[in-house]
RNA sequence: GCUUCCUUAGCUCAGCCGGUUAGAGCAUCUGACUGUUAAUCAGAGGGUCCCUGGUUCGAGCCCAGGAGGGAGCGCCA
């Protein structure tokens, strides 16, 4: 050894876990000395996701998928592997010939088994397909016992998936249904970034108990076979984690309203709790809620918000989840992209209840409900309006102040409320919203008549003590978005772990 | 909460007026086939007929209760 420094050898790459290692020896150069630094280097093949791969166009190189096997096919000398990994709805075909995989060694390559391939991506010899894989080595990560696995590669009801929902993702239409539904999330971030709103997170655990939008559910600490009672034999709630009775929220409205009376324009999205026994395909316990509220916004105002807003997000689904929505047009709804992009083109209708009323009373059709001024129109009154005579979305407004809530403002003519419902074919009402009541006087006045108790919402009134300003807002329930993008019937079907009367599994 | 329908093989479903050993397609297994596309072809295995009780000589089928599921309606988003 002489005094000179010796050569370093760089460090070997680290092992990433998501790669395939490829080792191979690399001789790096004579050093100072005259010997030759020679280390075993790891050249990583990094992952690749199915989707980037199916539209490469540099081919003929070797690459590295891991994912779940749907169908595996073929004869005694090739055998296709059909490889998906959630990144689409596409599947990637791998070709393992018999020469490399003797069929016997691909036993576990079976529908539903986790894989990982290393091959080279070539153009496929094939119809059906622009490229394929050319296996080289297939590692089985996890097997999926043919004999017990649930998921076959025919079809299942959308009933049977419901009881297994911990497999259901894997199948096409769950796997389209989540991306268009994570696309519809991102979209309503992005819309509200994009035009000044702020994200404001409102509580789930809510101790006013008049929000007056139904059922909630008691959230609580006490014992429930021996709760403490009060001198007259009632729960003591004063002993209650929060020293007063709680429950999950069913609206972040009432919360919202005092952000925006601070921020100007701003939007919540989280989960809402209404516990109804409702048992139907448009319900759920749990949902997700988006409730922008806006301080400054009139009726009209808030009309144009929910219109350009909710043709945002169709737009954004139809031009992000092509290939998911073109799925569920083929396999569940005919009609799907044209009603969506009609919902896009179209002007939605705007009318008033009473002239809603007008064109019901002289319909031909038959209703099951009479139809009268005064009283909150039938689900068979709203689908005739949108689907027989209008054919388009609806957004009726100035509802009879009876069959709306509280805190809406009220009109001139002392009987209707400045409120809006946003009528959707085949969903029914996907927006209600309206513009607030922001005098005191009046907003007190309809408390009382409504029994809605002043003294919890003191903070509510306050709003309308300090610097009261004209605002609105609306809420939009998720599940029903996703309902009618994707087309599918019921609303269990677009949440991952739906939650309804007599069923939390999962 | 109301109305109504359903529960038979791993999945989808048939099963006549109550009659002997409960069927089909797909899936699975075995075999055949040189590039398949839900591959195809041949053969095999596979059943607590949701549970409990009742009627009957005899119940998958009729009756009662229970459990689970679907659809429609109401409440709502």
């Amino acid at each position: 050894m002489s005094g000179r420094q010796p050569r370093r050898c760089p460090p070997m790459a680290e092992p990433v876990d998501w790669a395939k290692e490829v080792w191979h020896a690399r001789v790096l150069g004579p050093t100072f000395d005259g010997s030759f630094c020679v280390i075993m280097a790891t050249e990583t093949l990094r992952r690749s996701g199915i989707k980037e791969l199916l539209v490469a166009t540099n081919l003929d190189r070797e690459v590295l998928v891991k994912g779940w096997v749907r169908t595996r096919r073929g004869n005694k000398y090739v055998q296709f592997i059909a490889l998906n990994d959630g990144s689409t709805i596409h599947n990637l075909q791998v070709v393992a010939s018999a020469e490399l995989f003797p069929e016997e060694n691909l036993k576990d390559v079976a529908t539903g088994a986790s894989v990982a391939v290393r091959g080279t991506l070539v153009a496929s010899q094939g119809k059906g397909q622009t490229v394929e894989i050319q296996a080289l080595e297939i590692t089985v990560l996890g097997k999926a016992d043919p004999e017990e696995y649930p998921l076959q590669k025919k079809g299942h009801s959308l009933e049977f998936l419901r009881e297994i929902a911990h497999l259901r993702p894997r199948t096409n239409t769950f796997g389209a249904v989540l991306r268009v539904r994570h696309a519809l999330a991102f979209a309503v971030h992005e819309y509200f970034n994009k035009n000044g709103f702020y994200y404001v997170h409102t509580p789930i655990i809510t101790g006013s108990d008049a929000e007056g939008a139904g059922q909630m559910f008691r959230v609580t600490t006490l014992a429930p076979e021996h709760p403490p009672r009060t001198a007259d034999g009632s729960v003591d709630f004063s002993e209650d984690f929060f020293g007063k009775p709680t429950n999950l929220t069913v609206s972040g409205q009432l919360e919202g309203e005092i952000a925006a009376m601070a921020l100007g324009k701003i939007y919540t999205f989280g989960p809402t709790f209404r516990a109804e026994n409702s048992n139907t395909a448009r319900h759920l316990a749990e949902f997700w809620m988006i409730e922008p509220e806006m301080a400054f916004y009139e009726l009209e105002d808030n009309m144009d918000l929910a219109e350009d807003f909710l043709k945002s997000l169709v737009r954004y689904a139809l031009a992000h989840c092509a290939d998911d929505l073109q799925f569920l047009n083929d396999q569940y709804d005919k009609e799907l992209l044209v009603r969506l992009n009609s919902v896009v083109e179209t002007e939605f209708q705007r009318l008033t209840y009473t002239e809603a009323v007008e064109i019901l009373k002289t319909a031909k059709q038959k209703f099951e409900f009479p139809v009268g001024w005064g009283t909150d129109l039938q689900s068979e009154h709203e689908r005739y309006l949108v689907e027989k005579h209008f054919k388009k979305p609806v957004i009726l407004t100035d509802y009879p102040k009876e069959v709306k809530s509280f805190y809406m403002k009220l009109n001139e003519d002392g009987r209707t409320v400045r409120a809006m419902d946003v009528l959707f074919p085949g969903i029914g009402e996907i927006i209600g919203g309206s513009q607030r009541e922001e005098d005191y006087t009046k907003l007190i006045t309809r408390m009382a008549e409504m029994h809605v108790p002043a003294e919890d919402l003191w903070w509510y009134l306050d709003l309308r003590k300090f610097g009261t300003a004209p605002h609105s807002g609306f809420g939009l329930g998720f599940e029903r978005l996703v309902l009618f993008v994707t087309g599918m019937a019921n609303i269990r079907d677009v949440i991952p772990f739906p939650r309804y009367p007599k069923n939390a599994a999962f």
